[in-house]
DNA sequence: AGACAAAGTTTGAACGATCAAATTTCGTGT
DNA sequence: ACACGAAATTTGATCGTTCAAACTTTGTCT
């Protein structure tokens, strides 16, 4: 196997100098059209490609995004995140950009693995998943001037709203809204509503998609993500008496419960709605809130890099444009 | 924010030469004790951390082992994939590597992405999932001499066996043997298998498993990758009147149809156990037999790096060493 | 034709690390 | 004390690219 071509290689073949070639590569309307097509020729009649590592030490930018692989919870869940990460890795190639993995056990391993990535100069953004309130990754990033972009909202009162903290989420609200919508047009309104213990950004995000769309207040069921904890909450309401036509359930996981509960009380025609669209509820057939990782990872892309560009800018802090909300699909089975 | 800090930093405070700053980092042992700790000091002091591209530039590795991601196909079983991309992430930083992802749609467009990747000299080494019989890539990264693990057996008569070609893969038979071993303590002999066509090597393999466990041959359905398919064609054999006292399923998919066509059927007693113990099988509390993502990890970057090495070696192509197969563990429910 | 600005191209240096070879320091035996 | 080889350390070059500035060519206006 032969050594790889170089610029100098390029050059010499095109009979030009170093710097245009480089030139015909970044930015090519600065080189005459006829020496720009020799340069082309040259370049893949040797098949050259840049040395990713020496641009990147000249440039000092790596052309690199970094993302945090939450350890594996088990949990019907993790499928949203890891569609996003395949999607966000597809759009940030077509962008000239690379996704590196990094793991960590704890939040403090966490801060200590993207100091690395970022004072090792392997990344010039970074993509946090399950900011919080007051989140210290944040106030590091943000005072390191690294660029990044949350998945989720921090839900804290002050930072929901700062546009230094760009983030993209999914309106969570508006899909509840969506399946209650849906299933209030057969049953009027007995709608139930099975979600977690108040206090959750999230869970609280999506049960006012339910109250929103309710007229009159319904029924509200709570249990922990958990599928038999889901059954048996909804089993005692059933036995219960309790008028109910429908459940929209702010996870899949409690949809499976309620599927279940349903089915043993010879409620085959309780509609049962779930969030997140997960194999599981494909595979039983319940309809589900789809959240569109696709979208997320375009918006984080467009809030990072801008529209059309292909490196990562500064952050742009401009008030209005630094959050976006993607609007979930119902898919109905 | 100041300029982060260089070897040259670190020699001038610990008042010794870029080099021997060097081998205190790549070679401890040959620098004296004494001068080791003085430099160790002034690495913490100043928090120095070698710049990843300018060392890649120099040493002409990348520390970073490239994985591509699959288009995500829907169905239960993408966690596999999903687990094994953490453990891999997670073993990897231990050994001082980096996981970084490509995404293509085609094999075309793989192999092109991968071309790139190695060109660029982004990567040391690649692993590939799904590898198959006379796979172009396996070709073209051997043919290059670009080290590379499969996640995997390529099931070709020739190609499994190749010492050039490593794998490690989970040992699908002994799974399947493990559940219906499990099965047959109370029922004898009336534990059926639910797979799929014949012809792909995962399936056959896996069925393996259970006409070696059997002593006489017993009830084999097939259904493809599909929950309505697995329980119409288990609802038919019920129907039928087969005496069956379990199931043992070559995925989760069959084994929820399965399970929803023996509860439709009363036969709640059924036994059902899926393969892979996906979230969607633990929802529904069947048992399953489950890989071990994590085990496989270990064994890719055993393959890549040897033991304990942290760096990527030449491929070591001892005969017995080159594949590695992972003993999968029944969980039941 | 000559002057001058704009367009196009080249040159030298630099990014931060490690390699290879040269040099200095150390330890031991006589 | 001295020589000698081993151990420890330093020096100069280099990896492949792009930046910044210098230089050359082209085009336009008078």
């Amino acid at each position: 196997m032969t050594k790889p071509p170089t610029v100098e290689d390029v050059a010499r073949l095109a009979d030009v100098s170093r710097q245009t070639v480089s030139n015909v590569l970044n930015a090519p309307d600065v080189v005459k059209a006829a020496t720009r097509e020799r340069v082309q020729r040259a370049i893949s009649e040797l098949g050259y490609r840049p040395h990713t590592a020496a641009r990147a030490l000249r440039t000092r930018r790596s052309s690199t995004i970094g993302i945090h692989l939450d350890p594996y919870a088990g949990g019907v869940s993790g499928v949203v995140l890891d569609r996003f990460v395949h999607a966000l890795t597809e759009r940030a190639g077509e962008r000239g950009m690379r996704v590196l993995l990094y793991a960590a056990r704890t939040p403090e391993e966490e801060l200590e693995r993207m100091r690395e990535l970022v004072e090792r100069g392997e990344i010039d953004a970074i993509v946090l998943t399950g900011t919080f309130h007051g989140d210290p990754r944040a106030h590091w990033l943000l005072a390191r001037d690294v660029p990044f972009v949350a998945f989720g909202r921090p839900w804290g009162e002050d930072d929901v709203d700062a546009p230094a903290h760009l983030w993209v989420d999914v309106d969570g609200a508006a899909g509840v809204r969506a399946a209650t919508r849906h299933a209030r047009r057969s049953v009027e309104d007995r709608v139930a509503f099975l979600g977690w213990p108040s206090g959750s950004g999230t869970g609280d995000d999506r049960e006012r998609g339910w109250r929103e769309e309710m007229h009159a207040p319904g029924l509200r069921l709570v249990a922990e993500e958990d599928v038999a904890q889901a059954r048996a909450v909804v089993a005692a309401a059933l036995a219960d008496g309790e008028a109910v036509d429908a459940i929209v359930c702010a996870s899949d996981t409690l949809a499976i419960g309620a599927r279940l509960a349903a089915t043993a009380a010879g409620r085959e025609d309780l509609e049962v709605i779930g969030f997140d669209n997960t194999p599981a509820a494909e595979a039983l057939g319940l309809s589900s809130v789809e959240q569109l990782p696709e979208q997320v990872a375009e918006g984080v892309l467009g809030l990072l890099m801008g529209e059309t560009g292909s490196s990562v800018v500064a952050r742009p802090a401009t008030a209005g444009s630094a959050h976006v909300l993607v609007e979930p699909r119902l898919v109905l089975r």
